[in-house]
DNA sequence: TATTGTTATACTCTATAACTATA
DNA sequence: TATAGTTATAGAGTATAACAATA
């Protein structure tokens, strides 16, 4: 009734023994609190190291002044063509008032375009400009490392590994 | 300079040809777009998979009118004694100021109280009211299964292996 | 009627500066 | 001087309703 996990859970990998110390002393994890009534909760989890992503995300990046989504937004179209706003939303899990001001944030920087479609009057087509795919470039280069401090924790295995499990909960139908 | 994945890349350890795929056809991800642009980023997965994790909490939470930040609080209330906001504050990567709005709506609510420390009149004890622990007992149970459907997608020792990769790029150090 | 994009708006979340009372 | 908590406030993120143009 108070025990961590639902389902019924086979050998922990490791660390088995620090999640549930013996010894009546409580682990004291960050702020000296005991933390194991959370972390069973993979929303938890993913919160914090969430968190901890942005932050790094916004010290290498505060340079181009780039937020997460606009870096988002930028790397989806330098990889495609004939984006409309409505793929867009889909892709980034966005509604679509949201998506419009920040493209207009956007284009009124001069990196992007909307071009209205021939064949459907009511759609938009996004385009980088050239400074648009500049700009694109090179945050793509700088998103190389910026999570390197964050992912030296893990072995280059488990990396990959971290990168499957967490696509198949974002995708998950 | 465009390939995904900064670091030395060993074996896929499934799904390699559905990342790559070698025909022209970009892969159709979720509207339509090709989002291999981002997917080497872990901050980007992360925030799409707590995205997801956030709809099915305040989809299982929403009777109890909690939410996520109050849940752990609750929850580590219910677990730890003596707990200051200070330790709250350290254990949520909350800025000070922002607990104090949550404690006092909860505090409102009468799941909790604040008690003047006599060791040291600065600090206060955050505690739960038996309402309040009534509420984060019965939210405990609900957490048990409520990301059930987003966790499906994994066996239970995938399941495992991502909470404490996870746990690992939280912990930061 | 349904869909794409838009406007307006409201609510939540997050972050910072400045204050108080204690140490 | 430094710390725990507080107040006030500004900014970013998120969500919904209502509308115009087009299909």
């Amino acid at each position: 009734m108070r025990c961590p996990n639902s389902m019924s859970a086979p050998e922990l990998p490791r660390d088995g023994a620090a999640r549930h110390p013996r010894d009546g002393t409580s682990r004291a994890a960050k702020g000296g609190l005991d933390r194991r009534a959370l972390d069973h909760l993979l929303g938890f989890m993913t919160s914090l190291a969430d968190a901890r992503l942005r932050k790094a995300f916004s010290a290498h990046m505060n340079g181009l002044k780039l937020r997460p989504v606009e870096f988002s937004i930028l790397a989806l179209l330098s990889t495609n063509q004939r984006v409309t706003q409505k793929k867009l939303c889909l892709a980034l899990d966005t509604p679509a008032p949201n998506l419009v001001v920040i493209l207009t944030r956007l284009q009124e920087r001069g990196l992007l375009r909307r071009v209205r479609s021939n064949e459907d009057r009511r759609e938009q087509h996004v385009e980088l400009t050239e400074e648009g795919r500049r700009l694109a470039d090179e945050a793509h280069a700088l998103s190389l490392t910026m999570e390197a401090e964050a992912l030296s924790v893990l072995t280059a295995g488990e990396q990959l590994l971290l990168f499957e499990l967490l696509r198949k909960i974002a995708g998950g139908r």
